[in-house]
DNA sequence: GCTTGTACTTGAAACGCATCAAAGGGGCCG
DNA sequence: CGGCCCCTTTGATGCGTTTCAAGTACAAGC
C-alpha cells in the first residue's frame, strides 16, 4: 500500500505538480474544471499530503502546541478549551500533549512541538520558576501558563494571591473568628495563596489564623487526615474557618469532619481554592475560587498572536488574569458555563439563589457555605 | 534569530553533516570525544533538529495521533490516559487534539494526523456509524474507539449493552417494580443500552418499564425537567427505580426529585452511565456503570502496535471491552483509582463499606442506592 | 613495506512538497 | 492580422534531514 504522493494525482489527472499543489493551497488560482478534475483525482486515489513535506517546504504550520502536566486536572482542561478556541478562531490547530508529571517528558514534547515547525507553543510548566530559559531563547514563540518568574518571555497566569485574598474575605464576611489553612505550599501558586490570606487577615488581627502541613502531595486522603484531626479538638479550640489550598484538600476535610459528626457549614466552614470540578465530586460540594483557565487559555495563544504578528515584539510580558476578586468570579463561571465543565443547570440554580444573598466573590456551588 | 541548521552545527564543529545525524540518531558509531564535543556544540548554538525534515527523510515517526471528541468529558480523558501510557510504554509518543465536537474538525485533524507520518490514528468518532471507509483505507493504522460498526477495520469499544443489562439487574436486586429510562438514544452506544435493559427484563415481565425521551442533548436540564414531572405523578405511578442514559442525566433527574421533595433513593432509586466523574459534582452522587476508558485506550494502543508489527495484519478486529459484569467494575474502579480521576480514596472509603452488602455490578460512589 | 581489517567520517542523493519566475493560451483592441 | 494583457499552468529549485555507499586513517599482521 504505498503513499499516494502529489506528483501520481498529477500525472493521474493529466495536469503538473504544481497545479495540484496549488488545488491544494491557493484554489482561487485555478479554473474550476481543473480544480474539480484535481480533487475528483485526489478522492479517488485517496491521496493525503505529506505534513512534513508541507513544512518543510513551505514554513511554519498554522498551528499551536500545549503541554499540559496532566489531563485529568480540570484547571489544565479549561486552559486547554481556551486555548483550542482561540486558535481556531485565528485558524490555527491546536496540539495538545500530556507531560504526566514528568519533567523530561515535559522537556521532550516542548522540543517536539518548536522542532515540528509549530507556529508556537504553550506549557503550563511543572513547578520550576527557573524554568528552562534555553527554550525560551529558541526562535519559536513561547508562552508560559500559570506561572510568573523574573526570567525575560511571556507568561499568563492567575493571580493566585488575589485567590488567598478572596477567600480570606469571605471567612472575614463570615465572621470567622479562626481560620485554618490546610495544605502543604509545595509550589509558588499555593505559597501565594497563603500570601494573599495573610496580607488580608493582617487587617483583622482579632482573627486567629493556622496553617497546616497536610503531607508531600496535598491529597484528599491528607485532607481526611487534617479533617479528623480537627474534628478531635475540643470545641473550643476548632476553627470555626478552613481554608483547603486546594480543591481535593478541601473535599478531604469536609468528609473528615462530617463523618465525625462534625456539621459543615453549621460548626465549620469549608472552602477550597482551584475550581477543581474532579474535587466537586459526591457528598462534597465546595465553595472555591476558581482561577480562570480558560482565559488563561485563550490570553495565551494571543500572546502568541502577538509574537507572530509583530515583527519586533516585546522580549518580556507578563499577564495576570483575574486579579480582582469580582473578575476571578465572573470569568471562572463563565468559563465553567461555556464549557458545560460542571452542572452548568445547577450552577445557575444556584447563582440565582445567592445572587441576593451576598456579593460573594467566590463560586458558591452548593449549600456548604 | 535565524534557525540553526545541522550544516551550522557541522561548520562551527569542524565535522560534517552527516556525522551530526549520527551524534542524534546512532550515537553509539562516533567516537566518544567527537559525540561530545558535537553535543557542546549543539547546546551552544541552541540547535533543534527540524521535525518535518527529519520525518521527511527518515520515514515514519514514533508517535500517535488520538483525536477526541471534547476534552472535557471524563471517559475520553480516560481514553487519554490508557493511550498515552500505553504508547510510552513502547516508546512512542502521544498526540492529542481536540474535535471539539466537530465532523468537520475531527475530519480535519484526522487526515492532519495521517499526513504527519504518524505511526498510528486513534479516534473516538462522533456518532456516525458508517465513519470515513476512506481514512479506513489509508496506509496508516488507524483504530476506531469506543464504537463498532460492519466497516472493516479497528475497533475497540466498551460494551454497552452489557452496561444496561448489569443496570437492569441491579434495579432488578434492589426489588424495583417500575422502571423508568430516562434519555434519547441518539447514540449507538446509548441505543445499545436501552437495548441491555430491555433485554435483562425480558425475564421479569412483573417489572414495568417505560422509556422518556428527554430531549436532543440528554443535558442535565433534560434531566430535571423529566424528574420534574416524575415527582408530579401520583405516587402510584412514580416509579421507584430511574436509569439516567447518561451520568449528567441521572444527576439532573436526582436534583429534580431532591428539591421536590422526593427522597432518593427512599422512595425513588436513581441510576446513570458513563463513569462520568464531572457529574458526580455537588450534591448528587451517583451510582454509575462506568465504561473501561482507560483500558479501551490501552487497548487501542495495543491494536495500533499490532498493525504497526505485523507485516500483513488482520483486516478487521473488533474488541469488546469489559463484556461481562464483573470487568466493567474491577477495571472501571482501577481506572479511577489510577487516574486519580476522582477522591479515589472516598472511593476505597464507599467500596470498603459497601462489599459486604452486595456483588454491586456497579461502583456505588455514595449512599444513593 | 604491504595487505587486510577496523573504526570512523564523509557527502551526495532522496524524502514530498510549496514556491515562483517563466511559459502558454486566449481574448480584446487597434 | 499583430500586439498586448490577463488568466492559468508549468517545472526547476530548495526546504533540513536521514541514509548509505564510499572514503580516510590508523593499527595489526605478515
Amino acid at each position: 500500500m504505498a503513499k499516494v504522493k502529489i506528483s501520481d494525482v498529477a500525472r493521474e489527472a493529466g495536469v503538473s505538480l504544481g497545479t495540484v499543489s496549488n488545488a491544494l493551497n491557493h484554489p482561487e488560482k485555478l479554473r474550476p474544471e481543473t480544480l474539480k478534475l484535481i480533487n475528483e483525482t485526489i478522492n479517488r486515489l485517496g491521496y493525503l499530503p505529506n505534513q512534513s513535506a508541507r513544512q518543510l517546504a513551505g514554513g511554519a504550520t498554522k498551528s499551536f502546541g500545549l503541554v499540559l502536566p496532566r489531563l485529568d486536572h480540570g484547571f489544565s482542561l479549561q486552559i486547554a478549551s481556551g486555548a483550542h478556541n482561540e486558535a481556531r478562531k485565528h485558524g490555527y490547530d491546536l496540539l495538545i500533549a500530556n507531560a504526566d508529571n514528568d519533567d523530561i517528558l515535559e522537556d521532550h514534547y516542548l522540543r517536539y512541538f518548536m522542532g515540528t515547525q509549530m507556529s508556537g507553543v504553550m506549557v503550563q510548566p511543572m513547578a520550576s520558576p527557573d524554568w528552562h530559559p534555553a527554550l525560551t531563547k529558541m526562535p519559536v514563540p513561547i508562552v508560559h501558563l500559570d506561572i510568573h518568574c523574573s526570567e525575560p518571555g511571556y507568561y499568563v497566569a492567575a493571580d493566585n494571591e488575589a485567590q488567598g485574598r478572596i477567600i480570606a474575605e469571605l471567612a472575614i464576611a463570615r465572621g470567622a473568628h479562626h481560620i485554618v489553612v490546610v495544605g502543604r505550599a509545595a509550589f509558588m501558586q499555593l505559597t501565594l495563596r497563603v500570601l494573599g490570606i495573610h496580607k488580608a487577615l493582617a487587617l483583622h488581627p482579632d482573627i486567629k489564623i493556622e496553617v497546616i502541613d497536610a503531607g508531600e502531595w496535598n491529597t484528599a486522603a491528607d485532607g481526611y487526615g487534617i479533617g479528623t484531626q480537627i474534628a478531635a479538638r475540643p470545641a473550643d479550640e476548632r476553627p470555626d474557618f478552613v481554608v483547603g489550598l486546594t480543591d481535593v484538600l478541601a473535599s478531604g476535610v469536609i468528609s473528615a469532619l462530617v463523618d465525625k459528626g462534625i456539621a459543615v457549614p453549621g460548626q465549620v466552614r469549608v472552602a477550597g481554592c482551584d475550581g477543581n470540578p474532579l474535587a466537586w465530586s459526591g457528598s462534597v460540594p465546595l465553595t472555591t475560587v476558581a482561577p480562570p483557565g480558560y482565559e488563561i487559555g485563550r490570553k495565551g495563544v494571543q500572546l502568541l498572536m502577538e509574537q507572530i504578528e509583530n515583527k519586533a515584539p516585546a522580549k518580556t510580558k507578563h499577564i495576570r488574569v483575574g486579579s480582582t476578586a469580582r473578575t476571578v468570579t465572573a470569568v471562572a463561571a463563565e468559563d465553567i458555563n461555556r464549557q458545560e465543565l460542571v452542572r452548568p443547570f445547577l450552577l445557575e440554580r444556584a447563582s440565582t439563589q445567592a445572587s441576593s444573598q451576598t456579593d460573594a466573590t467566590a463560586i458558591n456551588l452548593g449549600a456548604y457555605l
